[in-house]
DNA sequence: CTAAACCTTGACGCTCACGTCAAGGCAACC
DNA sequence: GGTTGCCTTGACGTGAGCGTCAAGGTTTAG
């Protein structure tokens, strides 16, 4: 298949796939006239890129996941590398939620118009 | 007080503040020679900025509080815009929480080798 | 023959909140 | 007078993940 069905099975677009291209992520052998052409076995790819980008994840997040897949295991989150991201990933999570629950608090206390009680220092910490 | 001067005891630095003014969230008299001059008022909304900005609002959201403040009210969360944009916040902040408690679930079940079960769709939602 | 619908590479645009020069003016001290 | 340390405006750079032309080649339908 070529580069534009990949893009409409996938629900993405020619542009994003060529950039994951240009980073690594994704190969495709050419044609005689310089199309490139996929297989099944990259439309795998392409949706376990996105499944983790919707959870979150950058694409330099997602590499360890795509070799894990392109070594031939049948599921991404199998190799060491692959599961090191899960779980800093998960770490990075939990720090989100125990910002976002302090800022939660910051907020209601605005608005009950209390005093504005300052949200812990978290020194430019960024929530995914 | 001159721009150096407020930097500094705003721990920001002085290309902050001019950023600040060229979006009109801060203003300054000018000396006979050009440089800019700040009061203790201006550190107070330099401080109100910043506050703002540590939970996650962008220059754009902390702008009735800017205004309230000028607006001469001692505090900056005590007109109704500034309000409305607590309650908005909290509604983006409880929304994230949900999200991010999802993902939390989908990493764990990684971690623990189940079946890639997949967080919600929540099409393109960006968690602050 | 021509138009439509694909494909190619390359390059600039976008968001946000500034960082980082560049080139120069002003003030104070030795 | 030279140096240092402020200040001024202006303009480009940063990161992430593409979007959006631009200019052109290929293939197929009419």
């Amino acid at each position: 298949m070529r580069i534009g069905e990949l893009a409409k099975r996938a629900g993405t677009t020619t542009r994003a796939l060529r950039f994951y291209e240009s980073q690594g992520l994704l190969e495709a052998r050419r044609t005689s006239n310089g199309y490139r052409e996929y297989g099944e076995h990259d439309l795998r790819l392409v949706r376990e890129i996105q499944s983790l980008q919707a959870v979150g994840m950058s694409l330099e997040d997602t590499r360890p996941f795509v070799a894990c897949l392109r070594a031939g295991h049948e599921s991404g989150d199998s190799c060491p590398d692959s599961r090191e991201v899960y779980r800093r990933k998960l770490a990075e999570v939990d720090a989100c939620l125990e910002r976002l629950t302090a800022v939660r608090e910051f907020l209601l206390a605005g608005l009950a118009f209390q005093d504005p009680c300052l949200v812990p220092e978290s020194e430019e910490f960024q929530c995914s």
